[in-house]
RNA sequence: GGAGGGUUGGCAGAGCGGUUGAAUGCACCGGUCUUGAAAACCGGCAAGGGUGCAAGCCCUUCGAGAGUUCGAAUCUCUCACCCUCCGCCA
């Protein structure tokens, strides 16, 4: 959601950006209906400041007075309510089209249709190089015994499960990524999955208002009101909503940690096989309230964490300055972590930090009140991947794999695997 | 799943159908006093919106929504959440 006067300052601008963003908006219209809410309020307001007056009037009144008097108030009343149909019409109108107004991007985003828009930034390492043939994930946990591909006879498909080692290095993983969170201050969150689609609508991921649209994406469970959320940024997002937080409240850093689900409906057909693209995933997530000004400062904090990450797992990766056209409805920026892939020989994504500005925070009413002049403003919100499994075990089997088929755990990792170096063959 | 109790301002906690946007306490801010601090005393302290150059005036909000009434934090209904007891249970 953007700010009313934003919006009526900055026409072409929201414009020029949903466009590049590929949504389409009507200012216009929310323009014009905006002034004619303004003047119906005003109108409205009349008749309630009559009623209230009145009513307030009757008590001591005599009883003489009172039934003119209570005449006239019911009228009021009524005029009042006369107009209040037609204003909630034009106010739900009103709303869902503020709803489906993008959050514009920032100015040197690049313009682009989709991902083939999206501009690689920085490379860090070096394609892995090889003196066998390497073998991919999947060959590497089938031969090796660490995971029960046929687990989906059981629970359908896009299902892993791992056995052994490499179970045990998967949740290591969360483990390293949780220490190195808490070390950099954040606060460690475990969160659920279960929750109300509003809280989904909130994070503003989807345009407008309607449960409905989340069907393909998400998660429904059946016999109640409550769906899955695809990652934590979900629940963290709306955990202080409706509250005025303290100036020193902000930052609040998370490190929310969390099972994720994701119906994956639109990628029918793609990374069919192993652990790319799953229906159930475990996820740390980093997420950040903070002050308007600060913003960029976080989204640099968040995004170096990531980078470390992959260097901590010895992989080599890429980031990618996302364009207008993939970077989502919500987002003013992205830019995904990209991790080395030996078998797919390209780079494949396994996080993506975003810059969110006040868009969610609108949306669930969080605020704080700031110590220079003890106004109230929306917080800023920003996420990123800390590390999500088992996706990232690709890069880290394909990588770290030797001749013999076994594959070297990163120094980092080996305490957390009880100083186990190698998972054997 | 069964039975009951709750939800009021940053927090705690009053509240009769009628000057209650809401007592009181704490916290916070400003002032007096003090060498300074504390204490004491005095004053201030909700958000959103409409209107106005402004001072201001007005509207809305006491978990959410609907209703009764001239008038609702107070009465009725629905929903959400919290708590207690029983049952079940990783």
């Amino acid at each position: 959601m953007l700010d009313k006067n934003y919006i009526l300052e900055n026409v072409e601008k929201i414009e020029t950006s949903a466009k590049n963003k590929g949504f389409k908006v009507d200012l216009k219209k929310i323009i014009t209906l905006g002034d004619e809410i303004a003047a119906l309020k005003t109108e409205h307001q009349k008749h309630l400041a009559e009623k209230n007056q009145l009513s307030k009037s009757i008590q001591n009144a005599s009883a003489d007075e009172r039934p003119a008097m209570i005449e006239k108030s019911k009228k009021a009343g009524e005029n009042a309510k006369k107009i209040e149909l037609d204003l909630e019409t034009k106010e739900v109108e009103y709303t869902e089209l503020m709803l489906h107004v993008p959050q514009v991007h920032f100015d040197d985003a690049p313009i682009g249709k989709d991902d083939t828009g999206n501009v690689v930034t920085k490379t860090v390492g070096e394609k892995t190089k090889f003196d066998f043939e390497p073998k991919d994930h999947y060959t590497l946990l089938e031969e090796n015994d660490w995971a029960n591909f046929n687990i989906s006879e059981i629970t359908g498909p896009r299902a892993y499960s791992l056995k052994g080692n490499a179970a045990r290095l998967e949740l290591a993983i969360h483990q390293f990524v949780l220490d190195k969170l808490m070390d950099k201050g954040f606060t460690m969150m475990t969160v659920p999955a279960l929750c109300k689609p509003q809280a989904i609508l909130d994070a503003g991921h989807f345009p407008g208002s309607d449960i409905g649209a989340l069907e393909s994406d998400v998660y429904f469970l059946t016999g109640t009101d409550l769906c899955l959320a695809g990652t934590s940024e979900i629940v963290l997002n709306s955990l202080h909503r409706g509250e005025i937080l303290e100036e020193n409240q902000l930052p609040k850093l998370y490190a929310g940690y969390s099972p994720c689900y994701r119906k994956e409906a639109g990628a029918a057909g793609k990374d069919t096989r192993g652990l790319v693209r799953v229906h159930q995933f475990s996820k740390v997530e980093q997420f950040v309230y903070c002050k308007p000004e600060e913003s960029q400062k976080y989204f640099d904090k968040l995004l170096t964490t990531l980078e470390e990450i992959m260097m901590d797992l010895e992989l080599s990766y890429q980031l990618l300055e996302a364009c207008t056209g993939d970077m989502g409805f919500n987002k003013m920026r992205m830019i995904d972590v990209e991790a080395w892939v030996p078998t797919q020989n390209k780079y494949r994504e396994l996080g993506s930090c975003s810059m969110i500005g006040d868009f969610q925070a609108r949306r669930t009413n969080t605020r704080y009140r700031a110590n220079a002049d003890g106004k109230v403003h929306y917080t800023h919100t920003l996420n990123n991947t800390g590390i999500a499994t088992p996706r990232v075990l690709v890069p880290l089997l394909e990588n770290h794999q030797t001749k013999d088929g076994d594959v070297k755990i990163p120094t980092k990792l080996q305490p957390y695997m009880h100083g186990l170096k190698t998972l054997k063959a």
